[in-house]
DNA sequence: GCAATAGTGTCTATCAGACAATATTGA
DNA sequence: TCAATATTGTCTGATAGACACTATTGC
């Protein structure tokens, strides 16, 4: 029976049944040379699902803390690892009846990149970061699997034809590293000619002194001319299949 | 409170406050060779918000009636325009505490295309075809003008690099009339050898007999090879800006 | 000098855009 | 035949990939 309480009488005060509301982050970095993903433990206290089991940061939203769906991200991002800036993109919403076993729920999803944390630096004690291809063949909690799947699937094609993996670099960053980080996301390796070509030519880049890596040769520093949004490429690195 | 009894485990009270869940449909088709989307006039009752503005076809989800999102999208279309196989695609989520007047709420947004209804075709009493370029500049129910936008703006660069606009015709369809709707959505003259290039190499198309449109000529008629998803062109028609 | 890393020159292949040409059909 | 539309041939230009080459620095 499709009821719309939009359209009620007048003094109906929604009062129908409404689902839970969560938003759950995708937070990924890399860590030698390895993609990652902050994994949380579920709690163990009677009465929460999926006691024990590793799953997204992610939880109910706070209609008296968060103002929007991007700020709850936000806020979960906060609590985890203690940034503040990170690049935030909405990844879609899974919602349906059987999702969590407390009753039909809609989750939003957000993916974030952000630099390895320093080592040392502090991170919430029931967290941990997880090689994302282990993380892919673990056994999440509630559709976590299928978010990540998408979150990964979204940030490799989005690496075909935008500057995003520069995002996981801290600032200033030289050519080399940034095309490091495409290799890493793309999984297979890039023409150096081209590469340069390719990014010096989008026009994201703002020279950002010289910085030293190896020990070996000085090289040109850069960081993002505008933080805001990735550069979009004229073209994909390749055809997709 | 939404509280199964039959699932196993006994749950934390979950006592808090939720957000008001929706979800809303922007559903485009090409009439006279122009954009036009679906929009429904809110019902002018009171205690109901934003009465008798325009507004996208959507509702509350209905827990009993709907497994999911989309399912709740689908009904949505299908209430208001009679069809069950468009084309949809989610196309985000926005929530926050003033959007609604009722209080916090979250509407997942879908895009749907589909082809012109036959003339004469039943739709929905409270429901009307606006050119998309009018719908753009009306004052729309609450934050409707924005996910109009996004929905614009999606089909708009996906129409860049896959076979999208093929869900706005009818079946068979020949290359001349895909070339409109590709012109029609990207609101720029395809030149044709090109075009035809592009769409046969892409090889979506399958053979679906002859047309006759203009009374002048015959042309191959074509159906997709497979309407679950569009094709995803090798390079984008033109460098994005 | 040598090793290691940073950065460049240049050729080829692919595909979009331009534009002109040819093909088919009804009147 | 002509007008209108469908379809093709072919040239040009932009850019990704390949690969060899040069430049800089510490030892």
């Amino acid at each position: 029976m499709a009821h719309d309480p939009r359209s009620a009488p007048p003094h109906a005060p929604l009062s129908f049944p409404r689902p839970l509301v969560t938003v759950d982050v995708v937070m990924f970095t890399v860590i030698e040379r390895q993609l990652h993903l902050l994994l949380v433990r579920r709690p163990d206290a009677p009465g929460e699902p999926q006691p024990g089991r590793w799953a997204l940061p992610g939880g109910f939203i706070d209609v008296d803390a968060d103002a929007d769906l991007s700020a709850c991200a936000r806020r979960k991002l906060r609590d985890k690892t203690g940034i503040t800036t990170p690049y935030l993109e909405q990844l879609g919403s899974w919602g349906s009846c059987g999702r969590d076993p407390r009753g039909w729920s809609v989750t939003t999803a957000y993916f974030a990149l952000v630099p390895a944390l320093p080592a040392g630096q502090a991170q919430a004690a029931d967290a941990r970061w997880e090689p994302c291809a282990s993380a892919l063949r673990m056994r999440l909690a509630f559709d976590h699997r299928a978010i990540l799947e998408a979150a990964v699937e979204r940030l490799r094609s989005k690496a075909e034809y935008t500057s995003l993996p520069a995002y996981l670099l801290p600032e200033p960053f030289t050519l080399p590293q940034l095309q490091d980080m495409f290799e890493i996301v793309l999984e297979r390796e890039q023409n150096e000619a081209s590469f340069r070509r390719r990014m010096l030519d989008a026009g994201f880049l703002a020279e950002d002194g010289q910085v030293v890596i190896s020990r070996v040769r000085k090289a040109q520093g850069y960081r993002l001319a505008d933080r805001s949004r990735p550069a979009v490429f004229p073209r994909t690195f390749r055809a997709a299949e």
